[in-house]
Order: structure tokens, then sequence, then C-alpha cells
DNA sequence: CCACAGCTAATACTTTGGTAGTAGAGGCCA
DNA sequence: TGGCCTCTACTACCAAAGTATTAGCTGTGG
């Protein structure tokens, strides 16, 4: 293959030490040059526009910046270099985000080193490099989400709704509600009936539990 | 002082690659020997017995046994090494749990090199290694449990009551309640007033609530 | 302009939730 | 044994939640 030329590495981590265990381990590697290290996302991502290095082995948690922001900022822009996560989180939200952000790998830290190293090289031949663990967990979240579509998919509620939906899972009732949004007992009551049937549920408990798990997202 | 002999540490953390980068950083520091390494909680307890260290470093995150259940037996047992956390992770109910299970220190893994070295001299010297940001951490842990016990301190539910609270923080009506539990309703209602009464809540929305964000402390 | 969606509001009705007080059965401990 | 706690259960009452229906007022877009 291409092994004639040794793969330019970049790393943004804020652990000085894992950071040195890779230097190590690339030092034993004459196919692999770590030829910069950043410790937070911005700085990566001003080395990695400089450098352009084949690879980029980027931490998804940092302080400041989150490296999801740091992988959605390296793809957006013009740097042609291939990113693959290493981190200590095995989150189906982290891999499942990570991927579909454009990463080109998914790895985790407690690896063996000669497997990590293998995973780099199969990354340099274009491959998607994952960890065991990280494989099983995609196909959970894809389970997920397949019960998900069926389910709901209707997460349009209007303001006024998603409003009334907060105050719902403060614990308010429909009379104080009322009354902070200035509107009458008997129109609150409009709002949880369409918004109980827009999420398939029955009891404004269920909404208020509903809303405070899916916090974010609606 | 005692700094004549080399500190004999063992390290007890399921990522080789942060071992890799301490074994580097030890064998730049003479006064500091890394006799044994471990990656997991058990092998690490049966190496501490064996070996005897002046130090262990001990992750908190692990795969199977917990790095605070690591912690406790290894000061239950016969051995008198003294014990730093070494973790990411720094979360005031983790810190705090760790110093009263009788943890030597609690640093960091984005600490520098330099710094972290310094600091396993200063246990060495028996005093008690924090990271910077874990002292601040303390006093606002400090101030949430003094602000603690004046709020609450009676979260002394009954078992039904526990069982109850679940119930309704899945959504479930008093009637349903009832019937899976094989009681009266009346009763449900009764175990709900008590349980409303001893949370200072006012309303089945607020306990549901309280319990889907209070998860395991009940 | 008309249709449509969202916010507002009211009335009337049923169901559920929460409070108060009483009380019996069983377990635990001094 | 007597006191205390837990779990059970009931009655009665009032407050809150939820349903159904109707309807006026906005603004947006075809």
């Amino acid at each position: 293959m291409n092994a004639t030329v040794a793969q330019r590495i970049v790393i943004i981590d804020d652990h000085p030490l894992l950071r040195k265990g890779l230097q190590q381990l690339a030092e034993l590697s004459p196919d692999i040059e770590i030829i910069g290290e950043a410790d937070s996302g911005p700085e990566g991502i001003a080395m990695v526009s400089e450098l352009e290095p084949d690879l980029v082995l980027l931490d998804l948690n940092m302080p400041e910046m989150n490296g999801l922001e740091v992988l959605a900022q390296l793809k957006s822009g013009a740097s042609t270099s291939r990113v693959v996560m290493l981190t200590v989180s095995n989150a189906e939200e982290d891999v499942v985000a990570a991927l579909r952000s454009g990463a080109d790998g998914y790895l985790l830290k407690d690896m063996k080193p000669t497997q990590l190293m293998q995973k780099l090289r199969e990354v340099a031949e274009g491959r998607i490099a994952l960890s065991p663990n990280v494989a099983e967990c995609l196909a959970r979240a894809m389970q997920a989400e397949g019960a998900r579509d069926t389910a709901s998919s209707t997460l349009d509620l209007t303001e006024r709704e998603c409003e009334i939906l907060i105050h719902i899972s403060e614990g308010e009732s429909n009379k104080v509600i009322a009354r902070t949004l200035s509107i009458a007992e008997s129109t609150v009551k409009v709002h949880v009936k369409h918004l109980l049937k827009k999420l398939g549920l029955k009891t404004r408990v269920e909404a208020a539990v509903w809303a405070v798990t899916h916090k974010d997202q609606f």
C-alpha cells in the first residue's frame, strides 16, 4: 500500500500523560509520526489547519471546547485530515453523534496499545476504525432509533405548548401556570390537552417525566 | 527527608496508554519507581497485598469494579500503602466519597506531568495531595452539605413509599398503582400523602420530577 | 379573500388527586 | 406488656386535572 511514507498525526487531548503514552508508542512504530500536540480544541484546530496532518486523534471530553464541536469545525473547514475520536466514553449518544458529524473512527482509550496502532493503520487505508465494543453500541443505537420512529416522530409542539410543558415539569398547577402566563386556566387546559395528545401521553405526570428526561429535544 | 530510597508505586488503571505515560515519567524521576501495574480492581488488590507498595495510584472509573470499592478494600485490609486517586472526574460526589473512604490524595489526569510528580513527592512526606480544582470542589461540597442539613435531612421513606414513588415517576395513577400492588386505592393515597409530606412537596408531579432527578438516592 | 394554524376563552361534566380523621393487624423493642 | 412504626383500609369532602364542544381573534400563505 502507501506505507512508504509515515502517517503524520496530530493529537488533540487535554491529558498530558496520555499524550506522552502515545508519543512513546509512536516512537516504536516507524510508520507513524506525531507531528503536533494540542491540549485544547481551539489550539488543535489552528494546528490542524497549519500542519495539515493525515490523521487527527481527538479527545471527546475536554474543558473549554467539546470534542464534538472541534470535530464539526474540522470537518466543515478546508482540512482533508481524517479524524478519529479517542476517548473514554462509549456512551451511545457520543458514538452516534461523533459518527454523524463525520468522524472517521471511534476508539476507546482502554484499548491495548498494539490494537490501537493496528486501528490507526486501518484508518490510513481508508477504513473506519471502531473499538470492538463500539460496534455493539452502534447496533443498540440503531435499534433504539427504530423503536422511536414507530412511536413518536411528531415532536412539533408549538411555542406555547413547550412553554407550558416546562411549567408542568416544574410541578406547577394549571392555575399557577395561568397566572404566571397571564391567561385563563381554561386556556392552559386546552394547551395541556393538545400537548398530551401530541406526545401520546395521558397525564401531566407522564408529561413532566418526559420533559425532564428529554430536556433539550423539544 | 526519607528521599534516600525511591518510592515504590503500584498503578491500578484500565488505560494502558496512561500507564505507559506514567512509566515514561517515572523513568525520568530517580526517586519514583513503578513496581507494578494492574488494569482491574481485583488484580490491583492482589498486587498491593503482595508487593506492599509505598503508594497506590488508583483510577476511579474502571469496568468490573469501581475505584471507590477498590479503595475501600485496600483501606480495610492489612495494607499500609497510601492510596492516591488519579482520575478524570472532578465531580463533587466522587471527591467527597474518595476522601471519606480514606484516600490520601485526589489528583486529576489533566495535571501537568511535573506537577503530578511534585504531588507524589508531597504524598511521600505524609501530606494529602489535591489537584488545584479539587480543593475548590471540596469547599462547594461542604457548603452544599450545610444547606442540606438545614433543609431536608429526612430522606427516610419506607419501602412501600419508595415503591409507590417509583410508580408515580412512571406516570401511573393511584388506581393503577393500587391494582399492580394489590392494595386499595385509598391505601395508595395514604402512602402518597405521607411521601409528599416527607419530601416537602405538594403534588405527585413534583414527586415524579424529584424522583427522576434524584434517581438512586432514596 | 379564504383557508389554516395558533392562541385565546368559556361552559359543563367526569375522573383523579390530595386532605383529614379513624382504625385494625402485625412487627419490634424496651 | 405497652409504646411505636408500618401497612392496611375506609369515609367524606374539596381541589385539581382532563374531556368535549364551541367560538372569537390573530397572522401567514396560497
